[in-house]
DNA sequence: AGCACGCCGACT
DNA sequence: GTCGGCGTGCTC
């Protein structure tokens, strides 16, 4: 073999162009493709860069070639199938190798000059440590928190980063990220009997010497009779839910812990089994599970991809988990995508139970060293490694070795595709990409396929696997459209309600069923006028009205998240005649609880969320019956099961059909389908009720009767005839400025010359729906594309016209990219 | 993305 | 006379 020369890295960098190392003689023996190093960048900076090519050609130009200062890792940290799906990125996607790198691999594997490192409270030195080591952790250990740059003066070096490897291995320093969220959310403290109380005379002393403490007698009780005495005795009970239960304030539950009558423990939460289903252990699939099963097998040597369309509750993760074990009977690994991990409790639940520790979850928000270890795990075979990994978009990046199967659930969800930063990546088609490349097979489900799906379905890219039925003879809901104008000229509403959603919901109560109402709007009000002018309260960093929430008594920008105190008056003509426009989750949540004072309402939002579990602690109250109805946005239409619930509302249909975007109907279409999903129990139909005040138009009319097919064929006619995706590839070219007038400028700059390239096909710039946020204004240029093999040509003419509008003069500060397939 | 280099205004 | 504002260009 001829002598490697040269090195082209990969640095955690936007930059599209390789940049080359030479490779020092001792070097040259241990450098392979893949492998981390350490090459110092500009005068001063230092990254830890990924070997991606190696040769002998001596690079031109007029620059002197820097050496390889060190080598990380003995073995390649990366896949060579990863490089080859991250080129494929780059190039569809319109983004660089750099952007890639740093999004696929976890901050603990990427060392950079910015990184801030601490000693680790946890290590003990050894005597053995050496001298430099030694020096470094004694200085840590006295400033708390140092940079790289004072690392390396420290050590009189140029680069500290290997010595900083080794430190790490040795778990005897945390780097920033680590630090930030050093404690995994998942555990959660958990109220147990104290071990002194063993035997029932204890228990019996204990209860007797709280006779003149009648609060902690009563909260000992209860928590006895919700445990050891229990009919399904267990031996613990979360703390929130002991509390709230029992009505006992948190003072007195403290007491009992001092005494040494009860006893506190943190608890892993993910091994919880919140669901109300019992052991659910792999059982046979039913007739329709067998047949889709079967089927989606058939299409395995054709390595097409499977759209598996199969209605709401048919059963589809049955039908996963049977697959997933054969894959994993086979050797080989599986990957299973989910649109928001914080939103499939119960399905990582459910997985979780079938394959314990086989399964991995991965996800951005995890802990750093914990998403090091599911990459080295994923990457090495090892005796104890996953061989399934659940994750969220980021996990389709993960170094997969023996992939066989992946599973792309609620492929129509848009939060597989990443917004900002770049590479803007849609997860689910790089799971296709990533499945073609491992020769594995995959699989899209969902109840509501996405257009783009559907169309590759009609033109023979993908395969058809349908499951039509619901699971255990559950019909599918009872559609009823209600007519708000004409209840309102009857003057029949109350409140918010037709004559229909009020009278199902009142039913509901008296049979004790459970109801879920959806508007897609949080808040209180979308927005405050003034009665006399017509005044509306804006957001002083975005072009958006602020939004009334009266539990905070503010009004709050849902762009930038600005809050301010309401206005006295009005802010133009002073007149104090404020009136609340429109309504959110939180009016709906109010205005019921006039109208049915004796139902437990309930809301899930953003806002009641957003505290650490809540979202868990609702879903659990809502399973275990203690709320009647539940108010919510679109949180309620993902993937939970519910066995109680008899109506579902759509409070405000036209609000999703008059959105401003070629995909509003779809949107609208895969709302209402999967909320009205949640409807239905064993034995008896649900009853969705949609109110709108456009009782006639199709798309409800064409959800009401579930016709899918029909939708989608009038649809697909409208997006042929404008040239929107699927017939064409949309890429949306972003420009964003502080100066509006500087904005302008480029922005029509660059319409000019992307209409000279690519003619009528050119829309735009626009304003946004907001045009202006976080004191940015916006404009957007629509580009449609021909889906032919000048794609790719396309792509990255629009790319050099972005570059070079960046750097004309005067347009610093301009910041301008392309988003392909945007959302 | 950073960061150094460089060219014009307000200051001891 | 200098300090510092940020616009421009480079990084193997």
């Amino acid at each position: 073999m001829t002598e490697q020369l040269f090195a082209d890295v990969i640095l955690p960098l936007p930059l599209g162009d390789m940049f080359t190392y030479r490779i020092p003689a001792d070097f040259q023996a241990n450098i392979k493709v893949g492998v981390r190093v350490i090459v110092q960048f500009g005068a001063r900076k230092f990254f830890s860069a990924l070997v991606y090519k190696l040769h002998n050609n001596m690079p031109v130009g007029s620059f002197d070639i820097k050496d390889i200062d060190a080598i990380l890792d003995p073995e390649p940290i990366i896949t060579p199938a990863q490089i080859i799906l991250w080129e494929w990125m780059v190039d569809y996607y319109c983004c660089t190798m750099g952007e890639v790198y740093k999004a696929a691999l976890p901050s603990a594997l990427k060392l950079e000059s910015q990184t801030k490192v601490s000693f680790n409270p946890n290590f003990n030195m050894p005597v053995d440590m050496p001298g430099e080591e030694e020096a470094l952790l004694l200085m840590l250990q006295g400033h708390g928190q140092a940079n790289i740059q004072s690392i390396n003066k420290f050590l009189g070096k140029k680069s500290a980063l290997s010595t900083l490897k080794i430190l790490l291995e040795k778990n005897a320093v945390l780097i920033e990220e680590k630090l930030a969220d050093s404690y995994s959310a998942k555990v959660q403290p958990f109220i147990f009997l104290h071990p002194k109380l063993a035997n029932d005379n204890a228990i019996r002393e204990a209860l007797e010497s709280l006779k003149k403490a009648k609060k902690q007698q009563q909260l000992l009780e209860f928590f006895l009779a919700e445990t050891l005495y229990h009919e399904e005795k267990r031996p613990n009970i979360a703390k929130k839910e002991l509390l709230e239960q029992s009505g006992i304030s948190d003072t007195v539950l403290r007491t009992l812990l001092e005494k040494e009558f009860l006893h506190l423990q943190e608890i892993e939460v993910g091994r919880l089994d919140f669901s109300s289903d019992g052991e659910q252990k792999i059982f046979d699939l039913n007739e329709a599970q067998n047949k889709a099963f079967s089927e989606i097998k058939q299409y395995q040597p054709t390595g097409k991809p499977v759209l598996l369309h199969g209605v709401t509750a048919s059963g589809k993760t049955e039908v996963y988990i049977k697959l997933i074990e054969e894959q994993l009977a086979l050797g080989k690994q599986v990957l299973y995508l989910v649109p928001e991990i914080g939103l499939t409790t119960q399905l990582i639940n459910r997985l979780k139970r079938a394959f314990g520790d086989k399964a991995g979850i991965y996800h951005s928000r995890f802990n750093d060293s914990e998403r090091v270890e599911i990459w080295l795990n994923t990457l090495h075979e090892r005796e104890k490694s996953f061989e399934i990994i659940i994750g969220a978009r980021s996990a389709a990046l993960l170094p997969f070795r023996n992939l066989g199967l992946i599973i792309v659930d609620e492929e129509h969800e848009n939060s597989y595709k990443q917004f900002d930063p770049s590479p803007r990546y849609n997860a689910r088609d790089v799971a296709v990409v990533l499945a073609q490349i491992h020769r594995a097979q995959v699989i899209l489900g969902t109840a509501t396929p996405s257009f783009e799906s559907y169309f590759n379905v009609k033109t023979n890219k993908y395969a058809l696997v349908e499951m039509k039925e619901r699971f255990q003879n559950i019909s599918l809901p009872e559609m009823v459209i209600a007519d708000v104008r004409e209840a309102t000229k009857r003057k029949q509403m109350k409140s918010l309600l037709t004559p229909d959603l009020y009278d199902s919901i009142e039913t509901a109560l008296k049979n004790e069923e459970q109801v879920i109402l959806f508007q897609n709007r949080r808040g209180f009000a979308p927005y405050l006028q003034c009665g006399t002018c017509g005044w509306i309260p804006k957001c002083k960093n975005c072009d958006v009205s602020l939004t009334y929430h009266k539990h905070l008594s503010a009004l709050v920008c849902h762009y930038c998240g600005h809050t301010q105190s309401l206005p006295d008056g009005c802010g133009e003509c002073h007149s104090e005649d404020i009136k609340t426009r429109g309504f959110g989750t939180e009016k709906i949540e109010e205005e019921l609880s006039l109208i049915f004072p004796e139902a437990r309402i309930a809301r899930m939002d953003m806002d009641s969320t957003r505290a650490k579990k809540a979202y868990e602690r609702l879903i659990y109250q809502f399973e275990s019956k203690q709320i009647d109805i539940l108010v919510g946005t679109q949180m309620v239409t993902k993937g939970l099961d519910f066995d109680h619930v008899s109506v579902v509302g759509i409070l405000n249909a036209d609000q999703l059909l008059n959105y401003p975007d070629f995909r509003s109907f779809e949107r609208s279409y895969q709302l209402i389908a999967q909320v009205s999903g949640r409807a239905g129990r064993k034995n008896k139909q649900g009853k969705v009720i949609i109110q709108t005040t456009q009782p006639k138009h199709p798309v409800l009319l064409e959800v009401a009767e579930h016709n899918f097919i029909q939708l989608f064929n009038r649809q697909m006619s409208e997006r042929q005839l404008f040239k929107y995706p699927p017939y064409f590839r949309l890429v949306k070219v972003v420009l964003k400025h502080k100066n509006r007038d500087r904005l302008n400028l480029a922005a029509n700059q660059m319409a000019a010359k992307l209409r000279k390239l690519f003619g009528f096909n050119i829309l735009g710039p626009e304003y946004p729906l907001v045009g202006r946020i976080q004191s940015w204004y916006q404009k957007e240029i629509w580009v449609k594309l021909e889906r032919d093999q000048k794609l790719m040509s396309s792509k990255k003419k629009i790319l050099e016209e972005i570059k070079s509008i960046k750097t004309q003069p005067n347009n610093a500060g301009l910041v301008a990219y392309a988003d392909v397939d945007p959302m």
